[in-house]
DNA sequence: TAGATTGTTAATCGATTAACAATC
DNA sequence: TAGATTGTTAATCGATTAACAATC
């Protein structure tokens, strides 16, 4: 589908497009040109037609693109709604509010075990999925076969772990550990969410923002 | 401190160089070199000397730069330790997971309200911060004035309510609704959480990993 | 001093934007 | 047909990398 190799720059605008789609065909518009998204989504309409056009022609000479089918295309290139079986490790405050948060099977993520190192938390379901012992993944894995590993745990514990789970047949992680997993592994897709550093984003531009407006006038 | 606009991709990876001088720090090293701070990080030299010098010179001909120093630095960048107030809006799994796994203080924020507008979750304290009706939080900001806001709502609500916070003087939002809030505000910071858009592109990195094992021999 | 390593300038690379012929 | 808008090529812009003189 995609022709040749797509940049990662791309890649990672593919969702936001996704979600506008998603939302402008739920409003009921049919077609869009690029010109029309570009303003919704404070792009050029150049780049919106260069991204897509990674993937393919999708839209038409003096129409634009059909919504629905832009949003269908997107979804295929994603991979959504390919079924993959998932494991959450560490159903501490974080894994189990994620679990709850996100709508996995939407995207293909079939969430079929959780595990923690916690006694008390063992034996407990979370949206009907049963937390078992940590002890116990090695062995859930070769029976199971999950794919996709989604990390709730310490960084300490998420270096070790990685690579037990690859050795068992994980292709994917959704890190949420402060630990940075894609250094070690390249046939591997990681996808690290590091809210410390979001953190220290937002903390650094509210900063920036109160320095500038020292002395200057505001802005607008 | 800076000198003039530092570009966003510099600016992104300044917590991630903050991660790894604090755990060289704990681990005991004094000094490092830019040549062996990139292999640790996956970064070239280049790139680390020139993201250092958007903010000054820190290090040392002959020597490399101060573990400690550095790090002490990076923090003013970041502004971290500037006390702030914040709240959060929106004390569901998502708001009160985030409450208990993040560590505010050690970045300045001080969370010193939570609303929500699920009677039942009224009055409940988590981690010593109370749970007070949404329908109190412009009152509550008249009569405390915090600054940060973190949304843990859905779009609907997030694109309405940020419009009252700004009036009520609120200056950057931590944004885990799947809404753009950057698009309205340009005086306002805000750092957006997408972690649907994240969980999707693991989607694409898994899928796209799948399809260029079919037939090729792997790669290592 | 000699070796190491920075700060900084220049070269390269990649991503974004502009332009426009093709065409619906 | 005329107007609109794409797909795509060329131009621009910005970010990364390489190189090296300065200097600890």
């Amino acid at each position: 589908m995609a022709k040749g190799n797509v940049s990662l720059s791309v890649i990672r605008r593919l969702p936001r497009y996704h979600r506008f789609l998603r939302e402008l065909a739920e409003g009921g518009v049919v077609r869009i040109s690029s010109g029309d998204l570009s303003k919704r989504m404070g792009l050029t309409a150049s780049q919106i037609r260069q991204d897509l056009n990674c993937f393919g022609g999708f839209g038409q000479q003096g129409y634009g693109y059909n919504v629905k089918a832009l949003y269908e295309e997107i979804s295929k290139i994603l991979g959504l709604g390919i079924s993959r079986k998932t494991i959450l490790i560490g159903a501490g405050n974080l894994g189990r509010a994620v679990t709850q948060h996100m709508d996995f099977s939407a995207r293909g993520f079939e969430l079929i075990g959780m595990f923690d190192v916690n006694p008390e938390l063992i034996g407990e379901k979370i949206g009907g999925v049963e937390i078992y012992d940590s002890s116990y993944i090695a062995e859930f894995c070769e029976k199971h076969h999950p794919t996709i590993a989604i990390l709730c745990i310490p960084k300490e514990a998420a270096k070790e772990l990685a690579k037990v789970l690859v050795s068992h047949g994980i292709k994917g992680f959704w890190n949420f550990s402060h630990y940075d997993l894609a250094i070690d592994y390249d046939d591997i897709a990681v996808e690290n969410v590091h809210l410390g550093d979001s953190l220290s984003i937002l903390c650094y531009r509210v900063h920036e923002l109160e320095n500038s407006d020292e002395g200057a006038p505001a802005e607008k």
